[in-house]
DNA sequence: AAGGTGACCGGCC
DNA sequence: TGGCCGGCCACCT
């Protein structure tokens, strides 16, 4: 096992998400300075099943669409997860994304 | 060692 | 927002 690679930082990003708020790939992205790639954080939330304290179901893609939910236990336990947090979610698509979005490029700035 | 894959994004129509 | 396309880079076979 490899120790500090890609998907730890991605992880440690993850896991600052607040409860309740919901970001982007290509934030997390943008945030560890992998602009572009935003396909990278999603293998390293591929691999994040092996994580606990990830909280990959806060994780979706630019258009607030539930795009890994596929990838959750069962079928909309990621939209469970969600709405267990109070935000709305329907048709695999979050409603208000803007309003629950969380830019760590922003919080985490300090 | 080379190629294919992927829980994406941004630009354009 | 929807569809299509090119770009991006780590991981797997």
């Amino acid at each position: 096992m490899k120790e500090e690679n890609f998907f730890q930082r991605v992880y440690q990003v993850a896991r600052q998400i607040p409860y309740g708020k919901v970001t982007s790939y290509g934030a997390i992205a943008r945030f560890l300075g992998a602009t572009g790639s935003a396909r990278m954080v999603g293998w390293a939330m591929n691999a994040s099943h092996n994580m606990e304290d990830v909280p990959a179901h806060r994780v979706v893609n630019r258009k607030g669409l539930l795009s890994g939910k596929h990838h959750f236990e069962g079928t909309n336990l990621m939209q469970q997860l969600l709405e267990n947090e109070g935000i709305e979610v329907e048709e695999n698509q979050i409603i208000d994304f803007e309003k629950h979005f969380w830019d760590p490029m922003i919080e985490l700035n300090s």
